[in-house]
DNA sequence: CTCCATCCATACGGTGCCGTATGGAATGAG
DNA sequence: CTCATTCCATACGGCACCGTATGGATGGAG
């Protein structure tokens, strides 16, 4: 075992910061060595091909978003409707996670496997979202049009540009959340 | 005057087509052109270059969305909740135009100009929807709040993949609607 | 110190696309 | 028919990136 100056997380990083910047097709090797200040000799060492790259980011994507749901479930307690509200203030404060999870989004639209993927952190994200509504919803449907209602919103506010006279998005963003908590 | 054999609307369209299909960087030029069979050598006589396609392709849509927002209101009549039922049926049903939507909408997360268009675009279509809700609203915080639900709701629905158990992804957002317009 | 695994620089050929130049084909006006 | 306008084909130079090849540099194990 030698050293390793630029090792595979480096790239995997850099990629995706990239991805959160400018999407799938922004994700060049020759310009992420160059952020990274090396060539693109240790690229190809770690890494097949580009193709190898996309596929490890989202791996660490999806990877990251799980645990993260996961630290959300372990985090001091409360019940549901407080839970509810931290949930959502957390997944908007880590602001480049945010954009990543657009990104991967979008490019879901176009890959289907990216699509698998999505489905998967989905899934687990809907659980827990059930499980939270569940504290304080009796009918089930009411619970999974809810759950259906916090993630849209949380996702749509970002691709959304319209302005509300008097009030800022982060008033109406706060509206919106406390019908779904009624 | 002479004819017109493949004038500047084609390309237009297919670069929209191209833009629903894979994002803003999938319009390239010479794909295009033999996407419409023929060489990229008419393209620069009706274009500047590409950003210039960019950009009308962005005035057209623009133009249709307002369009559309205005074929809504003309539309016959109904109270606020059915025509509310309607303009969510019909926004989904046009899936071209639904697409280019989406993409414009990721592509405005990156680009400023694009999202100054996008912003013109949101804000006649809340205005839309404020008069509707408000036809059986009378808070007009709680306006505001259902409007950015419904908006987020059209667009997060198409950016999540979490699958409902016994029902169908229409099935839930036929629950989450009804409870928005209650 | 030696050696080997690890990582990097450089150079190269190949590809896809951009934008330009130039000559020509098609089409309606007169 | 004549002719100017409109549109297109082809060829070209340039650029950015991919992936490969090859020869090092670097640093820990022994």
């Amino acid at each position: 075992m030698a050293a390793t100056r630029t090792p595979r997380s480096s790239w995997i990083d850099a990629g995706l910061r990239a991805l959160a910047a400018g999407g799938p097709d922004a994700v060049r090797i020759e310009p992420l060595a160059q952020a990274l200040g090396v060539s693109k000799g240790g690229f190809y060492w770690h890494f097949d091909n580009r193709g190898a790259l996309l596929e490890e980011m989202l791996d660490a994507w999806e990877r990251i978003s799980i645990e993260e749901a996961i630290a959300q479930v372990e985090q001091e307690g409360g019940d549901g409707r407080t839970r509810l509200r931290r949930l959502f203030a957390l997944a908007s404060a880590r602001g480049d996670l945010l954009r990543i999870d657009l990104a991967v989004r979008d490019w879901a639209r176009r890959d289907p496997a990216v699509a698998a993927r999505l489905r998967r952190v989905d899934n687990r994200r809907a659980d827990y979202l059930r499980a939270l509504f569940g504290d304080f919803c009796a009918d089930e449907g009411d619970v999974e049009a809810r759950s259906l209602l916090v993630g849209a919103l949380w996702i749509g506010n970002h691709f959304m540009a319209a302005d509300h006279g008097a009030r800022s998005r982060a008033d109406v963003l706060e509206l919106a959340l406390r019908r779904l908590l009624a």
